[in-house]
RNA sequence: GGCGGCGUACCCAAGUGGCUAAGGGAGAGGUCUGCAAAACCUUUAUUCGCCGGUUCGAAUCCGGCCGCCGCCUCCA
């Protein structure tokens, strides 16, 4: 397996510290608002990066925390009017309640900085120990000069950060640079007893405290979004590796980010979308393929065109599965060996090597998913040679089991053809349920044994005009929800 | 200003030295069908922003130019 790291800008050969034991710290969110797809990228990229890593059979233990006190949560408490612990909570709970719908599992730990504290003084004061930071006023800063390889990671040159500085300059810094590691509490604020006095710690420490605590002083990947390469990650490493005087980090992955209109995302800008707006609108299958459907280092431009399109191949999917089944339910039994045969288990039996080759190729999801559609491709043309007997039947079940053992790894391709249907009719809030459009059905289907045309195709526009396509097939008819249009309302 | 990235068909997108430049969507023609839909087949980049260079050979490496974006402040 290969994966770029950020460190050292390059892909690398992976080899985790313990041979067959994969530690990932990715950074999560500050609760302080919904999340927004950006967010949500994040997330996928990291879930899928866990589960293929599993399935490359390491075990894995896989970290994402919760800044659950900052600035911003205490700015939010005031507006709200609840306390700072309220507002981290309830916006824990709105980020379970988005991933899951996502389809994201759980991290195997899931801290929250406040329960970290403790862990955090301690660090603190080992820092200013060894002389890597200093106290003024109640305040506690690293001090960026005594850590000659800061900039390592951003590539930032330090002096020219220097120079460049922003102008919000706390005096008392010895350099602009400088960061808190601890920040006294002001009038009414939270905080916590420290041996500077009451306050909270600066943002970057608990990444720092955390990770130490479960993982020790050096582990395998760490992640999160390209916009906390610095200063955040940057911070992580100067704090963690002046402490222990180790390696911090082996390999550094960032995910790059979701724009609009080719600018980044971001609640600054005002230019987002949460994943609730958008899961009002699309599947969590449809949204997870859409983001997995680039490379994850690179920008992806948001658009809902690109959504509806994704729509229409995971529709694809589901439709081959039903075909299939249609398919081997009126099979003839006879064996008979059709020139397609070697072809098609040639593709199946090529398929995993393939899925592995674009994933050990630092997650390549998007060539992939490629493959996987190829396989659907081949499936579909296996069909139409009318192949039939038991070989037949092995060789569809064969390539189904393949792509769904692929499609867990992205968490995609999991579902029956009746759940994908049936979760497109809610999310696109067609006026029937499936009782009604099975006897609408029925309904046809006499019109169409006495051949009333006219009756059976009015009843086939009455259910298209709501986004529902029949299907005559010769098993019978099947109905689906349209996709790839804009949802009618 | 410093550092970094990107520019592949009508749209999205993979590909970073050599087999036919993946895959999806859209368009056109065909097969199938009561008509459709779906599926399949054919078709849509002699060419990878532009100009040079290295090489037997480059979308892929090097240089220049043009355009776009990110980080340098909280940010996934």
């Amino acid at each position: 397996m290969r994966v770029y790291n950020t460190l050292t800008s390059r892909k690398e050969e992976f080899i985790p510290v313990e041979k067959d034991a994969v530690r990932i710290y990715a950074c999560g969110v500050t609760v302080y608002d919904l999340c927004h797809i950006g967010h949500a990228r994040s997330a996928i990229v990291f879930d899928v990066i866990r589960n293929y890593l599993k399935y490359r059979g390491y075990s894995v233990t896989y970290i994402r925390n919760f800044t659950d006190i900052d600035d911003k949560i205490i700015k939010r408490a005031q507006e709200e009017g609840l306390s700072w612990k309220e507002v981290a909570e309830k916006y824990t709970d709105e980020y379970y309640r988005d991933m899951d719908a996502l389809g994201i599992k759980r991290a195997d730990v899931e801290p929250r900085a406040t329960e970290y504290i403790q862990d955090m003084i301690e660090i603190i004061k080992g820092l200013i120990e060894k002389g890597y930071a200093y106290e003024v006023d109640g305040d506690v800063f690293f001090e960026v000069k005594r850590f000659p390889e800061y900039g390592k990671l951003s590539k930032k040159p330090v002096d020219q950060l220097e120079a460049g500085a922003r102008v919000e300059v706390d005096e008392r810094k010895r350099s602009p640079l400088d960061f808190a590691l601890w920040k006294s509490s002001k009038e009414g604020e939270p905080a916590w007893e420290s041996p500077w006095g009451p306050g909270r710690p600066g943002w970057h420490i608990e990444c720092s405290a955390m990770s130490l605590k479960h993982f020790g002083e050096t582990f395998d990947i760490h992640g999160g979004g390209a916009d906390l390469i610095f200063p955040h990650h940057e911070n992580e490493i100067a704090q963690s590796e002046a402490y222990t005087g180790k390696p911090f980090v082996r390999y550094w992955l960032h995910n790059g980010f979701i724009t609009i209109s080719k600018e980044k995302m971001s609640k600054s800008l005002g230019n987002f979308f949460t994943i609730r707006d958008i899961l009002r609108e699309f599947d969590p299958e449809v949204v997870r393929t859409f983001l997995l459907g680039t490379h994850y280092r690179s920008p992806i431009e948001f658009s809902r065109e690109q959504l509806r399109e994704t729509e229409v191949s995971i529709d694809r999917f589901y439709s081959t599965l039903l075909r299939i089944d249609a398919y081997i339910q009126r099979m003839s039994r006879k064996e008979r060996k059709i020139q397609e045969d070697e072809r098609f288990r040639t593709r199946i039996e090529g398929f995993p090597e393939r899925f592995e080759e674009a994933m050990d190729d630092d997650f390549n999801t998007a060539l992939a998913l490629g493959h996987m559609f190829e396989l659907i491709k081949e499936i579909n043309r296996y069909i139409d040679a009318k192949p039939s007997g038991e070989r037949a039947r092995q060789l569809l079940e064969e390539a189904v089991n393949r792509l769904r053992e692929a499609g867990r790894v992205l968490n995609i391709f999991q579902r029956t053809p009746s759940e994908w249907h049936l979760s497109l009719l809610r999310t696109k809030n067609i006026p029937y349920s499936e009782e009604e459009i099975l006897d609408r059905i029925r309904m046809r289907q006499k019109a169409r044994t006495e051949k009333d045309w006219e009756r059976a195709d009015a009843i086939r526009d009455e259910l298209r005009e709501a986004g529902i396509v029949l299907e005559d097939t010769p098993q019978g008819t099947t109905w689906r929800v349209s996709v790839g249009e804009t949802a009618e309302g």
